[in-house]
DNA sequence: ATATGCGCAACTAGAATGGTTACTAGTTAC
DNA sequence: GTAACTAGTAACCATTCTAGTTGCGCATAT
C-alpha cells in the first residue's frame, strides 16, 4: 500500500457528523462507525481541526463538530488537510548534477507535476460533503 | 516517507533512454546518472518493462531501450507502470455495517475516487517523454 | 466532587521503501 | 572454447510510515 487511509477516514468522518445533524459527536462514536480506536479518530480530527474545517469542545456533552456547512467543505479541503503535498515525491538522494538530465530533470518535472496535482484538486473541489450526505441517505442498505 | 519515488525515478530513466538516442543503456550508467544502486535501477526497470516501456538485453554491449518512440509515452503510461491504482486507498479495516455512513460511504466514495483518478490520468496524458527530452535540452544548466 | 471527553506522549507490530551483497544465467567478443 | 559483460533475482538490512493501543493529564458540565 502506497499512501494512507488518512482521506478516506477524513471525509468518512466528516460526513458522519453532517449525517448527525449538528450535534457534537465524540470521537469514539465515530471510531465505532470507522471501525477503530478513538485516539486514531483524534488523531486525524486534528489535522481536520489544523485546516479549519471542525472544532473540538472537551467535557461532558463535548465532541467535535463542523466549523462551516458540509456544503461548503470539498474533497479538495479534506484531501489538502489529510495528505498535504505528497502525491509525487522526488528522488530519494539528488540527482547526478554532472548529467545533463540529472541535473535538469527535476525543474522540468516541477511544473508538469503542479498541473497534474491542479488536476486532481480541481476535480476533487467538484463534490461536498453534503452531496456524500444525500448520497448516502439515498443508497440502498 | 509516505509513497514512492518510483514514478519519479521512472521518469528519469526513461528521459536518459530517449536522450541517450537508442542506443542501449547499462543500468549501471543509469544509476550513476540517479545517483542509487544498479539493483534499484533493474527493479524499477522490469516494471516498466512489464508495462512494454523498455526492452532489455545481456552480454556485452547489452542494456536496455525504449520499446517505442519517447514521442509515444506518456507521464500518464509511466505512473500507471509504477504506481498502479494506490492512489486512495479505502479504510484499514471494514467499516461499521450497521451505521448508515459506514455501510454505505465505500461505495459512494468510488465513483468521486475515479473520476479524480481520471483527471489526474488525463492531465499526465498531456505529456510525452519527448517533451521533457527537449526541456532537458533547452534548460540552462 | 465527579464523570466525561479531548490532548498527547509513548510504545508496538506490520508493511513499504531504498540500499546492498551475492549469485545465476545468458550473450558477445576474442 | 574462454573470458568479459550485463541482466535477473533472491536475501538481508536500516529507515520510515501507518495504525493500533495504553496511560495519564486537563478542561468542563452537572
Amino acid at each position: 500500500m502506497n499512501t494512507s487511509s488518512r482521506f478516506t477516514v477524513g471525509i468518512h468522518i466528516l460526513t458522519l457528523l453532517a449525517y448527525g445533524g449538528g450535534e457534537a459527536m465524540t470521537s469514539e462514536y465515530m471510531a465505532g462507525s470507522v471501525n477503530t480506536n478513538p485516539v486514531v479518530i483524534r488523531r486525524l480530527l486534528s489535522l481536520l481541526r489544523a485546516a479549519r474545517l471542525v472544532t473540538s469542545q472537551g467535557g461532558p456533552g463535548g465532541g467535535w463538530q463542523l466549523a462551516r456547512p458540509a456544503r461548503g467543505i470539498t474533497l479538495r479541503d479534506v484531501y489538502l488537510a489529510t495528505e498535504g503535498n505528497t502525491l509525487f515525491p522526488m528522488h530519494p538522494n539528488a540527482p547526478n548534477p554532472r548529467c545533463p538530465v540529472g541535473s535538469t530533470i527535476q525543474s522540468a518535472l516541477s511544473g508538469h507535476f503542479d498541473d497534474a496535482r491542479h488536476a486532481l484538486e480541481q476535480q476533487l473541489g467538484q463534490t461536498t460533503i453534503a452531496d456524500l450526505v444525500q448520497e448516502v441517505k439515498t443508497q440502498p442498505r
